[in-house]
DNA sequence: CGATATATTGAACCGTCTCAAACTTCGTGG
DNA sequence: CCACGAAGTTTGAGACGGTTCAATATATCG
């Protein structure tokens, strides 16, 4: 669901631990930038609120996630960050991030392609959306995410959430995930859905 | 409609200059990222194609954008970039830019904060198609893009680029501007839409 | 064990998509 | 410079699908 970006190890050296609780904000849409974040246990939420789009889950990250990475281009987060579990973050302040990339060329390649990569990530999700259709939508993301070897994909949250991340209400989404259990096309277990049939790409079963 | 990421003049030394005319491909999905491209002159239009979403504009570039970034990342392109006019590109391949990132830190930084900016602004996107009503969805399209001291928003492509990028049919989205324009909610000339009344934000006057 | 959130299914409505048709603009080539 | 074709623009009508509102079941957590 979102990239998994990690730092290497030698920029750990000045991060700063920090516990959260569990629906504990981390930080605020437009509060102050301090720096990002290694997730070091534990799952949070990313999000944006906003009158009218409401509030829109943008991806869940868990241990080992960076998240925050806008900060490095702002003054101001442009997410929220909620603690989903009690979780514990690792500051890296905004500054002490862009002084070491000066001495140290390696970081820098490392955020330059961890944030290409990042870009990429949005870009694709951008495009699943267009689908209009919600079955395809969603067939197209479990392909995108599925394992490739046991075709199965572990939702990082719950359904409502990835309700969200694909741009439709829970309760399309649950129909839509029904159907196609109905269907013979999934099948479905706790936090598994696994792809029974490989896309073999008929145009919109509907 | 995008950011407008520029690199410092040190690095432009290595850029290799390519022409092109209208409507040729600069380079393709899944093609192998050579590098970065910055727009020199001329106008290019960035895209993703696939089965089920069809064609998705994800922005206009100008003269001074820098574009193909997701390539630092990645071996291949992830979308598709085609020249609306004669445009003329400068080519930094991925090798150089990154040996030079090495050397240079402020370039590093530069690159940092430029990508940072691109995901926000992918992430905005993002949030603005999910409002699902047309209307709000162009509303506060319009709000974001508008210059804030005139209230003037210069389209950079078509009517239907721009319908494109909202994610909307390019007929919803001209009927949707009619309506605007009949409710005196905007102005509309060649390449521009002013906004007349500042967001009073009545809840959906649809 | 009660409270709160998630999961699930139903029914109806409404808005956007789809298909269609005409008009305009623009660029190209004769 | 005009003719032509391609692409963009604009409006119409109808169908479909996802949203919305609603109600109930299930699960999770303190």
């Amino acid at each position: 669901m979102s990239v998994r970006s990690r730092l290497p190890s030698r920029i750990q050296a000045f991060g700063v631990e920090r516990t959260l609780r569990p629906n504990q904000v981390l930080f605020r849409m437009k509060g102050t930038a301090e720096g990002l974040f290694e997730v070091v246990s534990g799952k949070l939420r990313l999000l944006r609120r906003d009158a009218l789009a409401g509030e829109e889950t943008i991806s869940i990250a868990v241990a080992g996630d960076l998240i925050g990475q806008g900060s490095l281009g702002s003054d101001v987060y442009h997410c929220e960050a909620v603690a989903l579990t009690r979780s514990r973050v690792r500051l890296y302040r905004k500054a002490a991030v862009l002084a070491e990339v000066e001495r140290d060329p390696d970081l820098a390649r490392q955020l330059i392609t961890m944030l290409a990569a990042e870009v990429m990530s949005l870009r694709t999700c951008l495009q699943l959306r267009a689908i209009r259709n919600a079955r395809e939508r969603v067939r197209s993301f479990l392909k995108l995410s599925a394992d490739s070897e046991t075709l199965i994909v572990t939702l990082p949250g719950t359904v409502k959430d990835l309700a969200s991340y694909l741009g439709l209400t829970h309760e399309a989404l649950y129909r839509t995930l029904s159907a196609m259990v109905s269907d013979g096309e999934i099948r479905r277990s706790k936090n598994h859905i696994t792809i029974r049939e490989l896309a073999v790409d008929r145009k919109r079963t509907s």
